[in-house]
DNA sequence: GCACATTATGGTCCAGAGATCATATTTTGT
DNA sequence: ACAAAATATGATCTCTGGACCATAATGTGC
């Protein structure tokens, strides 16, 4: 449930897997969090590295969390990607 | 133990507190992970928004990772930083 | 197949991130 | 208090992300 993330591009998957998630189209998402609909499609395709603030404002509007962690814990959980 | 960010003025703190935590100069950090200490420094103390394959560098030469969750289940452990 | 909604592409403009340099300030050991 | 190390500041330059516009491509229901 909880996605690991090494590259921007697992953040744009991450953010596209939250957003079907709660079924919101870019454009509504684009909406609550001010960012416009051209770049969320370009961050969730992980056309590179976008910046930190885009990315919280992105992650605030679906209730969703960046925490750092210490590495290694075994995690298993990740790329599983489904959408 | 872990950390939750949710402006850069929080990431840069977890980097600190990492680095420190490793006993690492900012200039070491530099070395290993091909980011200037200058650009370290700002970092760090949160001088905005850095790039996201910036802090992915910098993780990645920390042993720490960014993982994506779901808000809400009951987290604390926030904002007791140490150092 | 068509209309409509959704997503992607592509261009311009502006602001700011990061490289790189020098230098100032702070911290730390002794 | 001093020297040395570590951190911060600050200026310039380049590059690119994101706003913003239009439009193309793709998906989806009917």
């Amino acid at each position: 449930m909880d996605q690991l993330a090494r590259t921007p591009k697992d953040i744009g998957h991450a953010i596209r897997r939250a957003r079907k998630q709660q079924k919101l189209s870019q454009q509504e998402l684009a909406t609550r969090s001010g960012i416009w609909q051209e770049t969320i499609s370009k961050i969730e395709n992980g056309s590179s590295g976008a910046r930190l603030e885009t990315i919280f404002d992105l992650c605030a509007a679906l209730d969703l969390e960046i925490v750092i962690a210490k590495r290694s814990q075994s995690n298993t959980d990740f790329l599983e990607d489904t959408l």
